[in-house]
Formats: structure tokens, C-alpha cells, sequence
DNA sequence: CATACTAACTGCATGATGCAGCTATAGGCT
DNA sequence: AGCCTATAGCTGCATCATGCAGTTAGTATG
């Protein structure tokens, strides 16, 4: 049997209770405008909404209601672009930045209390495994096309 | 900085979309009662409700609704219980049992597609150390107290 | 210029979740 | 027995994240 999408499974839980733990102890970004904040900061001052949309892979409308309550915080300032009437670039706002720092050392401290018995080799062995095995379904599910009868077929 | 952290952000987003590609291609278990499903199979006939919440650490509501939803698919059979006129036992129905295996049984073959390329001892390794990371995080949470101001203390 | 495309937003729906409140039963204590 | 508290489960209401469809405005291509 599948011991890792148990394994999942549980993880999945840990998680959900993590984050609720989180947004019921400080006046937080609201969780999903978090990874959207992530992401901005990341690709850098001047980044569109659409690309936000790619990177995260979720709907246009998705990121433009993350993006407008992250406006409404003043952790984001959104400019329109010289180039292009219809988009507007986005940078995070030092406020923004801080707290976006604020968030992921709450995260940071969270799992360095939970590893804290693994020796540097272990976590980095981890780190290691988990992002071959998100890349291995991220490719597993572009290249996996379904059928109506439910059955999994590989993309030719 | 915290590889660990980025490194579930992005596995979240391909169980998210994993999930979104489920539930397009079949007419299966509502999301969060799969769960449920699961659990109640764990657990085996006469479970009670609160034992489920307890199980997924979801609110007693949460599982009212999931398993109401189960019931009414038939998948799983609810009996009153013979010494707690409150409670109800629970227990799989034998379509029950077919849906959970047939779901389960599509994420293992996507699993299965995904890790196509890792040895067993790869495969091995990354299971245990996905257990003992959720472990360790569920600890963490546990005996973790959180102040005021943000900041992590250990409880005593 | 006219048509097709694209960036972003908004309206509406869905699903998962929690909290508060309700009902009925159980258990303990006097 | 009679009462008070605790518990099992349900329902109403709210919140959040998300998607799809439709709209508006600006771009690009013939």
C-alpha cells in the first residue's frame, strides 16, 4: 500500500493545524495572500499579476482578490505600467516586507523547535527529498493525462 | 533561510492542483470526506463520530457534515448506538470500501507514476523521513505555547 | 480602422472549516 | 428519585480560498 500518501495525508493535517495556529495568534496577512506576498517578493519589484497567477498556479481572480487585500494592508503598492494601460506592476511595500519576514520566522522557528534533534545532514537530506518529490508529481500530473473511465495514462 | 518552509509551500500548490485534477475527472467522495472515509475504515465498524474528529483533529461539525454526506452516498452506514442513546456507530459500506479503494488507488498510481525514477531505498527513506517531520511538527505544535507578542516559547 | 487578444476586476457559486447554540441522552451526587 | 453537569451529534451562520463566467479597458494584428 501507498505509505507516502498516508504519510500525506497526515502531513496535510499537521499543516492546516499550523496555520490555524498562526492566524489565531497574531493579526496576520490572511494565509493565502501570505504565499501570494511570497511570490511578489521573489520575482522582484515590477512583476504583473498574471505572472503571480502562473507561479502559484491559481486563478487570475484568485491572485487579483489577494493582491487588492494585500494593497488595502499597505504591504503591496501596486503601479500601473508605463508599458502596458491594462496591467499594473506590483512591489512589496516595506511594510510589506516586514511582514512577510515576520510570518516565515514564525514558520522558521515553528519547524527549527520541530527539528531540532536532526542533525544538519538529516534536514538537508529532507529538504532535498521533498523538493525532488514535488517536482516528481509536478511532472507526474503535466504529463498524466485522465481518461473518462478514471484510469490514469501517460501523455505521449 | 528555511528551505523546509518554501519547500512545503510549493508541495501544497501540487497537492492542491492534484486535488483540483480529482475532482474534475470523477464523480468521487466529496474532498474532505475522503478523509473522513479513510478514518472510519482505519478505526473499523462502531466508530463514533468524535473519535473521527478526534482522529483528523477537525471540529465535531466538520465531521457531522462529511459523514451526513457519506450517508447519504451510501458509502458509509450509520447505526444507533446500543449503549449511548446519543451517539451513533459508524461503519463502511461495502460501496464505501469500493469508492475509498478506488481513490486511493488513483492517487497511488500518480505516487507511483511520480517516483517511477527513485529506488526503493529512496523511496523508503522519503517515507520515513516525511513521518518523522510530521511527527516532529505535531510535537512541536503541541508543546509549543505562543505569547502575545508572536514570539514561540516552549511550554514547561 | 476592425477584429481578435489580453490584463485585470467583479459577480456568483462551491467546498472546507470553525464557533455558537440546540436537543437529547448519560452520569454523578445528593 | 431528582437535579445538575457533561457529552454526542446536529444545524445555523460566518469566513476563506478558490474557480468559472462575464465585463471593461487597453493592445495588437490584419
Amino acid at each position: 500500500m501507498n505509505g507516502i500518501g498516508a504519510r500525506l495525508h497526515d502531513l496535510l493535517r499537521v499543516i492546516r493545524l499550523t496555520k490555524q495556529r498562526r492566524s489565531e495568534e497574531r493579526t496576520a496577512v490572511p494565509g493565502g495572500a501570505l504565499g501570494m506576498l511570497r511570490i511578489i517578493d521573489r520575482l522582484g519589484d515590477g512583476a504583473h499579476a498574471r505572472e503571480l497567477a502562473a507561479q502559484a498556479a491559481l486563478d487570475p481572480s484568485t491572485v487579483s482578490r489577494a493582491v487588492a487585500a494585500l494593497v488595502a494592508d499597505g504591504l503591496v503598492a501596486r503601479q500601473p505600467d508605463p508599458h502596458d494601460g491594462r496591467a499594473t506592476t506590483l512591489a512589496v511595500t516595506p511594510a510589506g516586507r516586514a511582514a512577510l519576514a515576520d510570518a516565515l520566522d514564525w514558520y522558521q522557528r515553528l519547524v527549527d523547535r520541530a527539528l531540532a534533534d536532526w542533525t544538519p545532514d538529516e534536514i538537508a537530506a529532507f529538504d532535498r527529498q521533498l523538493g525532488r518529490f514535488t517536482e516528481a508529481m509536478q511532472d507526474a500530473l503535466t504529463t498524466t493525462s485522465f481518461t473518462t473511465t478514471g484510469n490514469l495514462e501517460v501523455a505521449r
